[in-house]
DNA sequence: GTGGTCTAGACCACC
DNA sequence: GTGGTCTAGACCACG
């Protein structure tokens, strides 16, 4: 995971923070960024990582696999698990439009225009790809 | 403000409703789009419109009085309050940044470049404008 | 708290009651009757303790943290925030003041001498230190 | 009235004006400081006394005479009632307890003893009764 | 266990 | 009509 996801999550942002690492392992997954097979870091791993209690990451892990999405072996780890969880295209976006409409909706409200908005988008986005983090 | 606010509020969010208020609120004041003096729905019109329970529409406009966004005068009503609280151009654009980073995030999870999410961005935003409601 | 405030409140004075517990906090603390980083009661056992809804304590500690009186943190209590709030012997009399007016207003009305209410008043007080309970 | 009752209210109080001045009545005439029969200011007079609307004196005299304190003589104006309303000097200090019992309670809270209380208390109430008001 | 949010509905104060 | 307080009780998040 460590060559994907710009993991960071916001301890102020009221969505739980275990939330946050559900939806981006479940979209990182639905990208294909994380393969199928693939190892998840360890829990304590991860939590030093995010700063973050374990007890935060370990119930993430456990979200996830109640949705099928990762399988833990005990002794040996988190994985992403078998059936193919990756969405087209159209189905990523889909994923992403409640984030969009609430973004839209606070843009419209500050009077931000659709242009200027999705400049800024673009602009962060840019940024964000360029200096990853796991 | 019937003219002015988008005012539609997610009960799924994690982000509480009376704080979805206080945020578009503050916005549509920093954006100019809410006047000095100008009257807010009232706590029961804004409920019913919101298809929320009253006492969430009061919290919220009991927080956004003690920020000093709004005034209410008992038996009068609620009202946009006296000091210039409107934002520049690029002090609305900062009030967005965390939102935006969020979405960059969880855009990236998903593998869409930051071409693509401007465009989806570009275009929800611009749907929203067309059709408001308050 | 246990041994500090003589924690009562009265359902039927117009003061809030919400009001009464932000007003005896904040003045125990500003006493330094409640220490920094001591925990509060929690606010199920305050609310049975006060014999009133648990929203209502909720709501006056929520009011206590917005004025950085106290902190709460997460599945663990309200405590005592950081900062000194201590006040002076004076500061503390001038934050009594506008009590101490009312009440004298209403004895005046009912022809009560200054020295008969200061009696009074020396004898009440002192029935209350002596039998405290929180 | 004018020579007797040191008459003001606080409008910042969360007691409602027409209470305030509902109790100073009554404890005016549980004093014999407002005889049977005499004149209370009209309601206008007293309204600009106090600076306040109109209505609340209305209202408190309205519930004054629903008490049976005063009677309202068409076109002549609001008198004492009949009754003998005066208390004796235990019935006056007894009608005094829940305010004094109040401020005492917020006078521990602020750590500040009862004997000190007891002369903030003196002080301000000789301060009171040598500068009257109507 | 802790605090936090929300709903439903009652009652009060003020204009 | 307006806002304000309170209760009762449900459900969630966090440790």
């Amino acid at each position: 995971m460590s060559p994907g996801i710009p993991f960071q999550v916001d301890s102020r942002s009221p969505t739980p923070i275990y939330d946050q690492i559900v939806t981006l392992v479940t979209f990182a997954v639905a990208a294909g960024r994380l393969a199928r097979g693939e190892a998840l870091p360890s829990v304590r791993q991860l939590a030093v990582s995010l700063r973050v209690n374990p007890n935060t990451v370990a119930r993430a892990y456990r979200e996830l696999e109640r949705d099928g999405i990762v399988e833990t072996r005990q002794g040996s780890g988190t994985f992403v698990a078998g059936g193919d969880r990756r969405l087209s295209a159209a189905g990523r976006r889909k994923a992403l439009a409640p984030s969009v409409d609430r973004l839209c909706a606070e843009a419209s409200a500050l009077g931000i225009s659709p242009d200027d908005l999705a400049d800024l988008v673009r602009e962060a986005a840019g940024k964000l790809s360029s200096g990853d983090r796991a």
